[in-house]
Formats: structure tokens, sequence, C-alpha cells
RNA sequence: GCUCCCGUAGUGUAGCGGCCAAUCAUGGAGCCCUCUCGAGGCUUCGACUCGGGUUCAAAUCCCGACGGGAGCACCA
């Protein structure tokens, strides 16, 4: 072993700096948005376009919009309003100015009095299924062809009720032969007879997400959006609306789906595992919302990290806890200071010693934030876990870290202080003393490891710490003789 | 069925005609260090979907096949 350059250790540890790719006309700033519905808190999945929108605005100035896009009364969870901006909150993003479209209302309508007016709405009153086959078949359904006069007329009675739900439709104009179906005349405004949480029954008729997307981009001057490739043929129709108002449209990017395993992500399935007592709440760390990640220790910068670098491509891709962890762990390792946790614990008394003293640092590689101390005495009762108390008795020996040195036996027998005995096969163990409190850590699927902490653990400030050879923890609640916490990763 | 998007290691990414016997991270294996199975250091495993073409030269361009995904909602 040669001696190694002094100065090859200051040499930085080589790191890639992840940078999203430049967006198209830029220069000048940016609007851009993120919209969801509020169907429930926000989850891993949205976390993606909140970043990638709030990194650009970042860069490039300008502003970020909430848009809250409640345009369908029966998928509306009223908590949801306030929910959103708090997990962006959390996320460190920072939005500027937000809407709620049901406020909108007014607006959409006198948009597709426009489009009558230009003959590029028409109103239907077919059945579903026949305008669906009509279209299949690239052929109008006979309302489409209809006079401006009569379809203002017809728009005005969904307006005043002449309609039921279902009964009437206004329909975007696009091609009838366009050769992808997705993109034929599409329902801009539909009739609902639910009440809304916000503006209750004051409105009947409204827009389909197309359409009010549509116009609100516009309005609100969007220059770049961001969303996910499932929505390309939602961008093709409204890039119709664009076209035939003659407004600048902005510049699109899709990124591809992802596949986030293991993870419970469908507001309506959390909801009813939540109403029927499974989930403990929108938080239960099963699930993949953002209260979720929050709780469990997870840091909005690595969220953050892992979005950037994952980019913009169209590419599908699937989503990695591991890989999100290590990114976590970088950012957290370094703060989280030292205890021990034994989990399962398993009663052991040393003899041979009146009195065992040891002391351990807070944290390795930072000697400055002081040590832990430790003092048996008594009947010198410590306890190890379950699984290292298997390896003992096979072994017949272990090391009680930073205390002492044990020989299999009942009680134990104390084998001094000397650090050889590592050397000897034996594995350094984490363990507690009477003076220990009650611990249980709720896991990610929902199980519960319970055990004993040192006490020192009641007196750190933060509320991220390492449970040595355990994992990453965050602590949830501390009293004097019990302890919970959320386990966080490796 | 029709239309669209996409295809680099287990995962995610870089590269976008020669510097690529392909980058970085994560992951696996191992060593060093450390009284943690954490961190750090080092080594190692592991990929350009396939087939044609264009070219002196292709992961990079073109075509085809195969594979994956999405949309064709009076949801967003």
């Amino acid at each position: 072993m040669g001696k190694s350059d002094p100065t090859l250790l200051v040499k930085e540890k080589k790191e890639r700096t992840y940078e999203l790719p430049e967006l198209e006309n830029a220069e000048n700033g940016v609007v851009m948005r993120i919209a969801p519905g509020p169907s429930g808190p926000l989850h891993i999945g949205h976390t993606r376009v909140a970043v990638l929108n709030d990194e650009y605005v970042k860069r490039y100035g300008g502003k970020l919009i909430l848009r809250i896009e409640d345009t369908n009364p029966e998928k509306i969870d009223p908590a949801a309003y306030g929910m959103i901006p708090e997990d962006l909150e959390w996320l460190g993003v920072k939005v500027d100015e937000v809407y709620t479209q049901s406020d909108r209302f007014e607006i959409y309508y006198e948009h597709v009095v426009r489009l009558i007016e230009m003959g590029k709405v028409y109103v239907c009153t077919c059945e579903g299924d026949d305008w669906r086959n009509l279209k299949e078949k690239c052929r109008a359904c006979p309302c489409r062809e209809l006079p401006v006069e009569e379809q203002a007329e017809r728009f005005n009675k969904m307006m005043n009720g002449e309609f039921g739900e279902g009964e009437a439709v206004a329909v975007v104009k696009t091609n009838l032969e366009h050769p992808n179906p997705a993109v034929r005349d599409f329902v801009a405004l539909r009739i609902v007879e639910h009440p809304h949480p916000l503006t209750g029954d004051r409105y009947r008729v409204y827009p389909m997400m197309n359409f009010s997307v549509a116009v609100d981009d516009h309005l609100m001057g969007m220059t770049h959006v961001i969303r996910g490739k499932d929505h390309l043929n939602n961008t093709h129709r409204q890039e119709y609306i664009f076209d035939y108002f003659g407004w600048k449209k902005p510049v699109y990017y899709h990124y591809g789906l992802v596949n986030i395993p293991d993870t419970v992500l469908k507001t309506s399935i959390i909801r009813e595992s939540i109403k029927n007592g499974e989930y403990s709440g929108w938080d239960d760390v099963r699930t993949g919302t953002v209260r979720a990640l929050e709780l469990r220790g997870i840091k909005p910068e690595s969220l953050r990290r892992y979005w950037v670098e994952a980019g913009m491509k169209s590419v599908d891709i699937q989503f990695s806890w591991d890989n999100l962890y290590g990114m976590n762990r970088d950012i957290i390792d370094d703060v989280s200071n030292r205890y021990f946790f034994v989990q399962d614990p398993v009663r052991y008394d040393i003899s041979g010693r009146e009195g065992i003293t040891g002391s351990a640092p807070v944290h390795p590689d930072h000697p400055e934030r002081g040590e832990r101390k430790y003092v048996v005495s008594g009947s010198n009762t410590i306890f190890i876990s379950a699984e290292d108390s298997k390896e003992f008795s096979v072994k017949k020996m272990v090391r009680l870290k930073d205390l002492c040195n044990l020989k299999y036996g009942t009680p134990a027998e104390y084998d001094g202080n000397d650090l050889a005995i590592l050397r000897q096969g034996a594995h350094a163990v984490q363990w507690v003393s009477r003076d220990s409190v009650k611990t249980t850590i709720l896991m990610p699927d929902g199980s519960v490891a319970e055990g004993l902490a040192e006490n020192a653990v009641l007196d750190e400030k933060s509320d991220i710490v390492q449970f040595e050879r355990f994992g990453f923890v965050r602590l949830t609640e501390r009293t004097p003789d019990s302890v919970k916490a959320v386990y966080t990763h490796r």
C-alpha cells in the first residue's frame, strides 16, 4: 500500500450536476402551471410535474401558476383545496398565482358562445353511443350541420335547464376525417346536475378539461406546458381551440409515464381504506402521497433531485424507491445523529464486573456534536436484539458496541474491553440498558417493529436519526417512557 | 381495430455520425477504513432490442420487424 498523495484527497468527488434540458423560446422568462384536480392530496406522481415546472420557472424567471381544475363536481374532495397548496409548499415549489376553475365558469361560457358563432362548436342531442359510433366511421351526427342560430339556441337551452343531464353536450368540431380517432370532435361542455362543493347548484353546465384548459392556458399567458404523455391527444385537441381563436400556442412537452411499484396512489382507493379504518389517513405510509413521504422522513430535496435527474424524456420509466432512498440518504446521513435501538429485546445480566461505563459519539463523523455516556451497574442488565442474541449463543462471544465484550452464559460474563475481539469474528452489536425507552417503529409495509431505544434519543433535537444497523427513522412522538417513529430507509 | 409516443446495464440517466472496447448515480459482489450491515475510499458485475440500409465511419441517420406504453370518456 503506497501512501496516497494528500492532494488527491482534496480532489472533489466528481459529482455530475444534473441539469434539465433547455426550454425552447424561454430566454425572456416563462409562465408555467401545475394543474391538479382536487380529488385528494398530491402524490409522488404529481411531484414530477410540480418540480419540473418549478425548476424551469426558477431558471428562466417568470411565474408559476397553480390552477385547481375542479370542473367535475362529482370528483371533488373539498379538503383537497387546502391540501394541495400545503403539499406544494412542503415540496418547496413556489407558486405565484392560484386560480380555481370553478370561479371561471362565466369565462368558459363566453368562449363557447364565440365558438358557436364561428361555427366551430355544435350542440349535440344524440345518444352518446350513436355519436361515438358515427365518429368512429368519420361521419357527422345530424346535430353537427345545423345552422349557427340553432346551435346558439340549443346552447341557451342547455344553460336554462331545458335539457337534463346527458341530453345535450357542446362539441368542438375538429376534423371528422382525422386518421387519429382520438382527435375527432370532442365534447367541450356537458350538463352535470350534481352539486358543486364550491358553487353549489348555481351552474349546471360544466366545461370538460380540454375546453377549460385551452381557454385558461391562453388567458393565463402560458408559454410552456409540461405534462404527461397520456395528455398527448388532449394537446392535439386543445390546439384546435387555439387555432380557432387564433391564439399563440404554448410550447408543449410530454414526459413519459411513471410506473410507481408497490405503492397505492389512487385517491379513491386510499379514501376508501381510510374510511374503513385500514389506513390511518392520507399520510398512511403504505400510500404514495406527499404527506406519507413527509411522514416517513423523505426530504423534498430528494424528490427534486430525483425528478431533475429523470428529466423530461418521453420514455416511460419505472420509479425506483432504491434510487430515491439513495438520494435521501445522501441528504440525511450527515445530519442524522446515531442512537441504539434494539428490536425484540433479549435480556442478559452481566457477571464478573461491578459497574461498566462507556461512551459513543453522537455522530461518528462529527465528534464535536458530543457523545452519549453509558453507565451499567447493579445486576448489569442489558438487552440486545433477538437476532443478535441468536448469534451470540452460537459464537459464544459478542461485543456490546462502545461498552465491553461478553462471553456467553447465564448470566453473560464480562470479557474485558479489548477491541481485538472484533478481529476474532465477534460482532459489535447495539444494546440498551434498563435505562431505555419503549419504542415502536412504523414500517413502510404498515407493520410495526417493537423494541427499546437508548434514553439519549429523548434529548435529540432533530426528528430524523439513525438507529445504528437498523436504519434511519423519523421520530414522531416522544414521551419519557415511549418513543414512536416511522422507518425511513436503510 | 385505428392513431400517437417510445426503445442505452436490475433501475434511472449521459452520449445524438468518428474522442464510445459507451457516462454518472442507484443496485449486486468484494476489499480498505470505521467499535453500525450507515458514511467515505477503492475494485468489480452489468446495457446501445433485432435485421437491413446510408457512410471511410452508426448507440447516434433512414427503413422494417419486434417489444413497451398511451389515447380513441358527457374523468382530469
